[in-house]
DNA sequence: AAGCCGGGGCA
DNA sequence: TGCCCAGGCTT
């Protein structure tokens, strides 16, 4: 069993910081930033009273930006509504923001020993191979078989070391690829391994489409200062700050956007035009070219909504990696 | 029910 | 370069 510092402990604030962190996130990337966390915000009262921008600046580099926003507005709610104490149960750990089944149920039996299952990908690996279920495991209806199947084994005196015990299986012997059914301490028993069906399972069908994007970052410049703009609702790295962007349905082509700019901004006058840096998400493909400017209109700047940072404040804030890595490229 | 949301590891 | 990892929220 690997030893971890959310492991051995009935915090149910260590252990809630953790699964949130650790959503669709590998322990090698998380366990610096749960780190980071506990020394920072010792407890759910200081990490409800720090600012929504600090702990978006403690999250950058682990993406999903929605679960630091709702890392915060939990630990607000807990503070407000529940005086510092997280609710005890599975149900009602689900009205919280950030908290779904999965979490709920870690949770639920971590901290307060609740006889509920906690399926996560490991554990619906782990439930596909040992009882044979072929149900698509991406389409949600399916979730209650294997939730179901779970209860109906889950001791009720243990339900933390079922459930740690499923996740750990998971993790390290019944892996995607190449389970180690070999040094499996379930392999009898295990029918996917009796008919050797182990790389079929679990069933997992489902489109992904790409989209491609095209910005142009334009880097207004005044003295040591960049314009930047807090990136709004309904779209991807939302509350963090982005330069001036304007977006192409077409693949870059730097005479086409210098013109655009121009006839918007007339007395602009462009510095530099960096490469296309590529960025690659899972649902994203985006490619950018970074513009040095100056000169822009008082009133362009007001319709656009930015403001001027010294170079400094920029690194401090919270930012998409893709500004990060175009600004460390240009230093070195 | 379906679509959206970022990173990193690895072949 | 392409494929894999996955839970929760919004629409």
């Amino acid at each position: 069993m690997r030893q971890l510092p959310w492991r051995n402990t009935n915090d149910p604030y260590k252990i809630w910081l953790s699964e949130i962190i650790l959503q669709q996130t590998r322990v090698a990337q998380g366990l610096p930033y749960y780190q980071n966390f506990i020394e920072k915000y010792p407890d759910v009262k200081a990490l409800a009273s720090a600012p929504e921008e600090e702990v978006l600046r403690m999250w950058q580099g682990l993406g999903y930006y929605s679960r630091a926003r709702n890392l915060h507005a939990c630990a607000k709610e807990v503070v407000e509504k529940y005086d510092g104490f997280f609710p005890e149960d599975y149900i009602s750990l689900q009205t919280l923001k950030g908290i779904g089944k999965y979490t709920a149920a870690a949770i639920a039996s971590f901290a307060f020993k609740e006889a509920v299952p906690a399926v996560d990908g490991n554990v619906f690996r782990v439930l596909a191979r040992y009882f044979a279920i072929e149900e698509n495991i991406a389409d949600t209806k399916n979730f209650a078989i294997f939730f179901n199947t779970a209860l109906e084994i889950i001791p009720k005196d243990q339900p933390d070391l079922f459930n740690q015990a499923m996740m750990e299986l998971g993790a390290t012997i019944c892996t995607p690829g190449n389970p180690a059914c070999l040094v499996c301490p379930v392999s009898v028993g295990c029918t996917a391994r009796e008919k050797g069906t182990q790389k079929k399972l679990p069933v997992k069908e489902k489109k992904v489409k790409v989209r491609q994007r095209f910005f142009y970052y334009l880097m207004w410049e005044k003295d040591d200062k960049i314009a930047m703009k807090k990136r709004g609702p309904q779209d991807i790295w939302q509350g963090l700050f982005d330069f001036d962007l304007i977006e192409s349905k077409t693949a870059l082509n730097n005479n086409v956007v210098e013109e655009t700019i121009l006839a918007e901004v007339p007395d602009a006058e462009v510095l530099s035009i960096s490469a296309p840096v590529k960025h690659v998400l899972t649902h994203q493909r985006i490619e950018a070219v970074f513009i040095g400017l100056k000169n822009p209109s008082s009133v362009y700047l007001k319709e656009r909504e930015l403001s001027y940072f010294k170079k400094e404040q920029i690194e401090e804030l919270p930012k998409p990696i893709l500004i990060d890595k175009y600004l460390k490229g240009r230093i070195n």
